[in-house]
DNA sequence: CGATCCCGCCACATT
DNA sequence: AATGTGGCGGGATCG
């Protein structure tokens, strides 16, 4: 076994980025008990080792003596590697020379490639997030163990912390079920509402000062007093099976794991630092928290940390304060719960799917994206990444879960397909009740887990799925066209005719989205001229707007009150948010700002909060159907609920049953006519260079299941140079031509429009827009970076989700994405989770500088990030 | 030097 | 008794 481990480890790969010194670091640790030898973690590592390494391995099999040995003589050489020691020395001497102790010293485990987020990471990998109900995965500890190459013992400290959040489960010694996320955001619910039971008072205090801790500690005795009460709510409810036997203190991990993720959950800002937690996870107990106690525990919470870190749904960051930086996390997975929330919409999608964690969460940037898959996978993946926001590059980082997650990705976008399929079927059969949802990449697609892009998003697909698979009035709502996107566009109205596809706008600046329409073709009603306008100029509204929208704005308030977000809510209470600064990254994504603002009075009264994620579904959807959302009324409007009443939506529904949120929605749908789908976007001044269409249709979430039908991509937008497009009469089609069949959404042969973009751009650039906007950097200096704000739905839900302050929704949403490749690739915009936007924000370079945005290069990944970096930024320095 | 957190000893549980 | 679990904290690394 060693012997196959070691192969595997030693000798390649280098660990690439990490900058480890080899000198200094090894050379410590001595080698401990023989007993464990094996640690290897393994990396990806294709390539097989030397032939030296070979030797080396035969050589430690055959005496393990010998290999102590020679660990210890390198020990006192200033190279070492980990590896080399396992490796026999003779080699060292002989075979290795200096380059191949380079090699082997970048193989040198560092510390970081131990660790547990990235063990964890691994881990996750092997699963699929959303497996199919059908299929039922058990997971042997051993099996995973060696695999992985760790010790059991790190293992049990994953599975805990999954387990605490029902994504595994035990079934017998050694045997853990595999469930996936399904049932995650139930899990979180159900641990918000116990948080809120225990903590909820301690949170209202969060932040105000400093006295927090105190206050916490304080509270923390009272409360905890309580509720301590260690069962928590978890355990009991799903599926006790293992609980019921807990008769040992044990499982404090786990316990801890969801006391953990529960303050994170009452937490306003979604912050919570290490050493607070501490203090409350600490039993009620006395507070008096010995030292040494208060150390250990936050020794468990890094443990836990990395876990959810690695199911995204937190990220670390650091919290300033008076004393100085403490190291906190900060929540981005899903916020609000399918059942819960009152937002149709918005809300559910998020959720669920998490931020898509996984995928999801991570990849936040998708926006895009209507349809296709391939385009979608590479949307998200471009601008995607995992859920820290660390700066790593992905491609670069093998270790960025993101690549990692590539697999599991894959296996997903199966999976989902597989749903999607069934989901499809079924839709099929009622077309009244289309779901949103209805394009998924079908599951034959491989294209989703071929190329995987180097930075890997999930995409939104997943987050697809959980609103395929609960398809209950909220996500319906979410695909529901609500958005009344009421904004217009300065100039007033686009021209549009009932007929056409497109919509021009005489000057410029509009931007605007698309959204998505999507199926519900099946009716024919065409939508009036009239409804048109309205709908047009909602649906520009909508990108941005897509907040500002109406029924995005109640949505928003409800959220908003319910979450705070970071900017605006906050202010009352928090000061504290202040204090904690947070990278912008939390802040997020402000949309940006347009130059002109529209003005959708809408669109800044939502702030951007949770409603955010509403927002961006109606933008997707347009809603052509109903010009300002009478429909969407239906749903939304009918539900003004304001504040409170999510509360009762959240509890009241189950995230299971369909009810209400289907029916409206198919209505809805029913309802929508057929709008045209594009709109033709004169160059703006900023965007001179480029004229944008976008569909109207396609919806971005929609994504195609269809795809099994229709081919077709459906691209929300497309951007194309004002040269090319002056030989071009005018571009596309519309999708809508399309109608087909069944799956009528707005998935439209995209083909042709985006080759034509294509063309114009030239292969380099070509720049599709999606959801998402896109900018294309080069291609106008001049532009304000404002300007080219776009915004994507999944912006828009990561706002919500993330909290975005800003006006955003107001300007120019535009994104736009350079696809590398060209060819048709469709875009989902759906995909996007609010959640993930954030780190994927981040992520990519969030930190960028504003000097690679400009350059546009011309990497599509870059490009993407760097637009929406500079939508973060902008947004969140704006103010 | 503080933040992280790997490592694995060892106690307790289960078989 | 052997093996499974997992609390726990020393001390190595990282930043």
């Amino acid at each position: 076994e060693n012997i196959f481990d070691r192969s595997r480890m030693a000798p390649k790969t280098p660990i690439k980025n990490e900058p480890v010194d080899l000198s200094k670091q090894k050379g410590c640790t001595p080698e401990r008990n023989p007993i464990t030898p094996v640690k290897l973690i393994d990396r990806p590592q294709p390539d097989p080792w030397t032939p030296t390494a070979n030797l080396k391995m035969l050589v430690s099999a055959a005496s393990p003596d010998m290999r102590d040995r020679e660990k210890k003589k390198e020990l006192f050489r200033p190279i070492e590697n980990s590896e080399q020691n396992d490796m026999s020395d003779s080699l060292q001497y002989d075979m290795v020379d200096d380059s191949t102790v380079d090699e082997f010293e970048k193989q040198r485990p560092s510390r970081k490639q131990k660790s547990l987020g990235l063990l964890c990471q691994k881990f996750l990998a092997r699963y699929p997030s959303y497996p199919l109900s059908t299929e039922k995965t058990t997971i042997s500890l051993d099996e995973v163990a060696s695999i992985l190459g760790v010790e059991r013992r790190r293992i049990y400290d994953i599975v805990n912390v999954l387990e605490s959040l029902h994504l595994v489960s035990r079934v017998a010694k050694n045997q853990y079920c595999w469930h996936g996320r399904h049932n995650l955001s139930q899990t979180l619910q159900t641990l918000q509402e116990a948080g809120e039971l225990q903590y909820g008072e301690l949170m209202t205090f969060q932040h105000k000062e400093q006295d927090l801790e105190y206050k916490f500690g304080e509270r923390k005795k009272e409360t905890i007093s309580d509720s301590q009460d260690r069962p928590l709510l978890d355990f009991s409810e799903p599926d006790c099976t293992s609980a019921s036997a807990n008769s040992r203190k044990d499982k404090s991990l786990r316990i801890m794991s969801q006391k953990f993720v529960m303050l994170f959950l009452v937490s306003k800002t979604k912050i919570v630092t290490l050493d607070i937690a501490a203090k409350i996870l600490i039993e009620e107990t006395q507070d008096t928290v010995d030292h040494s106690k208060f150390k250990t525990k936050v020794r468990r919470l890094y443990d836990i940390a990395n876990v959810l870190t690695s199911l995204c749904l937190i990220k670390k960051v650091h919290v300033t304060e008076e004393r100085g930086r403490k190291p906190a996390f900060k929540w981005i997975g899903p916020v609000e719960f399918p059942g819960k929330i009152d937002e149709p919409s918005g809300h559910s999608p998020i959720s669920d799917p998490l931020p898509g964690a996984q995928r999801g969460a991570c990849a936040p940037y998708q926006i895009c994206a209507t349809g296709k898959q391939r385009f979608t996978r590479h949307a998200s993946f471009n601008g995607a990444q995992p859920c820290e926001g660390t700066k790593r590059k992905v491609s670069s980082e093998p270790n960025s879960p993101c690549q990692e997650r590539q697999d599991e990705y894959c296996s997903k976008m199966i999976n989902l397909a597989t749903v999607c399929r069934q989901k499809i079927e079924e839709d099929t059969r009622n077309p009244s009740i289309t779901s949103p949802l209805s394009l998924l990449p079908v599951p034959g697609d491989s294209d989703f887990c071929v190329n995987p892009l180097p930075q890997a998003v999930f995409p939104v697909v997943q987050a697809d799925v959980p609103s395929l698979l609960l398809p209950n009035g909220v996500s319906s709502q979410a695909l529901q066209p609500s958005t009344p996107a009421t904004s217009k566009t300065e100039n007033g109205k686009p021209t549009l005719l009932p007929s056409q596809p497109f919509l021009c706008f005489p000057s410029s600046s509009l931007f605007m989205l698309c959204g998505g329409l999507q199926e519900n073709l099946l009716r024919e009603k065409l939508p009036t001229a009239g409804d048109i306008g309205n709908r047009r100029a909602e649906e520009k509204a909508s990108p941005l707007g897509a907040q500002g929208a109406g029924p995005p704005a109640s949505c928003q308030k409800r959220s908003s009150h319910k979450y705070a977000l970071p900017s605006a809510p906050i202010d009352d209470e928090e000061p504290a948010a202040k204090k904690q600064t947070v990278e912008q990254s939390d802040v997020p994504l402000s949309l940006i700002v347009p130059k002109k603002p529209f003005e959708s009075p809408k669109a800044e009264s939502t702030p951007g909060g949770g409603c955010a994620s509403a927002v961006h579904l109606d933008a997707f959807h347009l809603d052509l159907s109903s010009p300002a959302a009478p429909e969407t009324a239906d749903k939304k409007s009918t539900k003004p609920l304001d504040s409170q009443e999510q509360e009762k939506w959240s509890e009241n529904k189950d995230p299971d049953e369909p009810s209400p949120g289907k029916e409206h929605v198919s209505k809805e749908n029913a309802n929508q006519p057929f709008l045209p789908q594009y709109l033709y976007v004169q160059p703006t001044a900023g965007l001179s260079n480029f004229n944008f269409l976008f569909s109207a249709n396609q919806a971005p979430g929609a994504i195609g299941l269809a795809a099994s039908q229709l081919p077709s991509l459906s691209i929300p937008c497309v951007v194309m140079p004002s040269a090319a497009l002056a030989s071009f009469p005018l571009i596309c089609s519309p999708t809508i031509s399309s109608p087909l069949s069944p799956v009528p959404d707005g998935s439209f042969s995209a083909g042709a429009s985006m080759n034509i973009s294509m063309s114009g751009l030239a292969s380099t650039t070509p720049v599709f827009i999606g959801t998402t906007a896109i900018v294309t950097p080069n291609a106008s200096p001049s532009v304000d970076p404002q300007q080219t704000v776009h915004l994507s739905p999944v912006l828009a839900r990561s706002c919500s989700t993330v909290k975005l302050d800003s006006p955003v929704c107001m300007g120019h949403p535009v994104t736009l994405l350079k696809l590398q490749q060209p060819s048709s690739t469709p875009v989902t915009p759906k995909s996007i989770r609010p959640a993930r936007h954030e780190a994927f924000f981040k992520t990519p370079g969030s930190l960028g500088d504003p000097g690679t945005w400009k350059k546009g290069e011309g990497n599509q990944t870059r490009n993407a990030s760097s637009v929406q970096r500079r939508l973060e930024i902008s947004g969140t320095s704006t103010d």
